[in-house]
DNA sequence: ATAATTAAGGACAAAAATATCCTTAATTAT
DNA sequence: ATAATTAAGGATATTTTTGTCCTTAATTAT
């Protein structure tokens, strides 16, 4: 559905909007590593995403690094896909064709069409903010790591299955 | 959503469905014409979906082309997807993880599953049949030429239609 | 002031997706 | 049989996406 940079755009936006303030800050390699996405790639995309003040912020120097304002929680999530341009993927016609209208549909638009209205209202009416409580509530993940699988030496008994 | 090649894939399987039988083959060049695509790029991909005698069937040489069977008018749109092999996208996780499970849900589970089911069932519940019938309905669209501007000189009678 | 730290950004590399071209094989019409 | 037609398929080119590396700029700690 969505670029593997907007993917990591989502996931970093997320970690970060859950793990940072002003006053604590998150270093790119620490970002990287909880997401689970190529360092240097990442560091273009915190980039975009930091560019004219959009979804994050950031300083360089030491205790530097990325964060995110009161304010841009609020954020609807749909305003990440803007800052990685590719918002229009919510809208885009299934077929592929130029543009959907009611006047010139696709043979999929009545059918597809619901569905569409609900990807574009998750992403204009949900904020960042909300996705972070989420995970806040303890059970979802933002990477592939099986929960943090440093258990080493299982006693027998306690499994997590 | 999808890419480029199956885009294609899916416009050019519903116009097929909607404009041939085994006795009314369609050539390359018309069908490409038909769906507004690259015409080598759609030979590939036509080519993909007859391979195993999968979506679409072909026959060479003179008044040879493509065409789609009886049976496989009844397929599910999913089938042209997997043809593609670009099904799994019905199942990914909007944010790149990669697998989906309510035991580690990333944070847009809750609130995307619901819509990720209905993407599921409208691609395994609708054959490429009711496309093309939706298509036959009149009002609906496979490319992006407004209408059908050839209109030119028309014979009273007997075209192919 | 100096050195250390961290993001910004340019240049480049690798891989994948998109697209074209040409030759070969199958089929049909003559 | 021969020639014409049409898809199959290989080779190659172009563009986009993904990814790395290195230098520069900003900030802070000492
Ligand atoms: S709604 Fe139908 S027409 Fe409009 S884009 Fe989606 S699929 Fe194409
Ligand atoms: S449902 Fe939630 S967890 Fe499962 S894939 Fe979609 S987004 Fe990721």
């Amino acid at each position: 559905m969505f670029s593997k940079a907007t993917e990591y755009a989502l996931r970093a936006t997320i970690h970060i909007a859950k793990n940072s303030s002003e006053n604590n800050k998150l270093g790119l390699a620490v970002i990287a590593a909880a997401i689970d996405s190529p360092q240097s790639f990442t560091a273009k995309i915190l980039q975009l995403l930091t560019r004219n003040n959009k979804v994050i912020s950031s300083v360089r120097g030491p205790n530097g690094g990325f964060y995110i304002t009161k304010k841009a929680r609020k954020l609807p999530v749909r305003a990440i896909l803007e800052a990685m341009h590719e918002d229009k993927v919510l809208e885009k016609c299934v077929l592929g064709l130029a543009e959907c209208s009611e006047s010139q549909p696709c043979p999929m638009h009545s059918q597809y069409k619901q569905i569409k209205h609900q990807l574009i209202n998750l992403f204009e009416n949900k904020t960042i903010e909300y996705l972070a409580e989420e995970m806040t509530e303890g059970i979802t993940f933002i990477n592939n790591k099986s929960k943090k699988i440093k258990v080493k030496i299982e006693k027998p008994g306690a499994k997590k299955s």
